[in-house]
DNA sequence: GGTGTTTATCGTCAAAGAGACGACTATGAT
DNA sequence: ATCATAGTCGTCTCTTTGACGATAAACACC
């Protein structure tokens, strides 16, 4: 017996600090972005960051990813089960507690994954900080030692965010989380052309995604936003899970 | 701006304790079985409950984890990349915050998931409490109304790793880490049966096994410990995601 | 030794799905 | 009118799957 008595005494134990991370992203002229926020305090003053803040008291993990994801997009979104709402996907991604990775004290976050449509506001609002859209590429890009790095460890965050989107869109129907409600296949298609980093067949995949019961459901109207013949709109149906799934072209 | 001037400042905000739980899992007799650890002390006094304990200050969160794996079973395990070594696999689950969690303060716990091959010992030692394997139906069989109830939401916690084991095993070689060094397709066949609750057929599954590149190679053995004609024995090879997965048949 | 039982392994066949790609349609731009 | 752009429907082939027959090599029993 090597422990002390109070093992299972939780204030005989060092506190730690909870915060939350989001990494946001969206998809903008056909590349996928993450949300960032410019940090105006030290540690990592005037470094790019996810956005993020701490836990509050009598709030849980999933309530304080949705309450920093409305305070800085005004989407809502419940966390609850990979819920979509108001347009919005949320679901808790991973918990990142180095020991010295914040240099102040022991901060543990529990970062969140959201994906969200193309946001209105280029540069969202509601926060006196800067905020941007960055390509991912921009961001993670193999080789680029030339890019200023981000806050703390959210270069990994932000890496394992992207990760799980792009395998998470292979086998569910989170992709038309990046839509609007209303969209054609055409869109849907070029979502996955920019979060997979690939392009396509317009043929195959208008049959794959049509076919596939319960991913999408027509909304009745047509447009031709994108140019040439009207298209379908679709809007997302109820299913969840993609049986069979959509298939990553291998690389 | 909403926000305290204080919002960087780790300081400012209350304390949490951060633990680590284990979903340790494992196959024994054709089923799945979850190790459980009986409470010695309140709240939950008595209730059977996933291992845990408290991250102590200079350690990571992985290092709590493998070391907590290292105390029940004597099993080493990186926590790092979904690496496996000495047998046993561990990777972060999910994080469990609810304010309410734990009736004495404000507890947020990280947990973990373990996939571990039958181990020699039925109720590994190095604790003085109790400790056994409990196959996971009884834990989690729908409508068993009788059935005494775990502490915390360790239920909840355990329902998640099972899922992400079931899921888990279908894209990727993970199958492999409940069994031992050297196993037979037989064998592994019946960790994917177990697992999911299904039958397989064997001559289909022998087929994809090992037509799929990297998945088992031979170890140059036969077998016959299960009796009837020997069988070839593999090694897990070196690939860590299948593809195409395995199908688990539709129920 | 036979015979049955058990498990392993190979083969065959039909159905489903994926990738490649031709053809046609309906819009706007020039 | 012609062209460019996107969308939609089909066709063909190849691969993979699921169902299942057949053979092989051990052991248990008479």
């Amino acid at each position: 017996m090597i422990y002390p008595m109070s093992r299972y005494d939780p204030s005989a134990f060092p506190p730690f600090a909870v915060t939350v991370d989001l990494v946001l992203l969206t998809v903008r002229e056909h590349e996928l972005c993450a949300l960032l926020v410019r940090r105006g305090e030290p540690p990592f003053q005037g470094y790019w960051a996810l956005p993020g803040g701490f836990v509050r008291p009598g709030e849980g993990l999933g309530e304080a990813a949705s309450r920093e994801l409305a305070e800085e997009t005004g989407l809502r979104a419940h966390a609850s089960p990979g819920q979509v709402m108001a347009g919005a996907h949320l679901e808790q991604l991973a918990t990142y507690g180095h020991p010295q990775r914040d240099p102040r004290m022991r901060v543990v976050s529990v970062a969140h994954l959201a994906l969200a449509p193309d946001l209105p506001t280029p540069k969202p609002g509601g926060d006196a900080r800067g905020a941007r859209w960055a390509p991912v590429s921009e961001l993670l890009g193999p080789g680029r030692t030339d890019r200023e790095p981000l806050a703390f460890d959210h270069e990994l965050i932000l890496a394992d965010g992207v990760e799980r989107a792009r395998s998470k869109i292979e086998y569910s129907a989170l992709a038309t989380a990046f839509c609007p409600e209303e969209f054609t296949v055409g869109e849907l298609r070029r979502v996955y052309e920019a979060v997979w980093g690939v392009v396509l067949d317009p043929r195959n995949f208008h049959r794959k995604v049509t076919g596939t019961p319960g991913f999408l459901v027509p909304s009745g109207g047509t447009t031709t936003r994108q140019g040439g013949r009207p298209a379908q709109l679709f809007k997302a149906g109820g299913a969840t899970v993609l049986n069979p799934p959509m298939l990553r072209p291998e690389s």
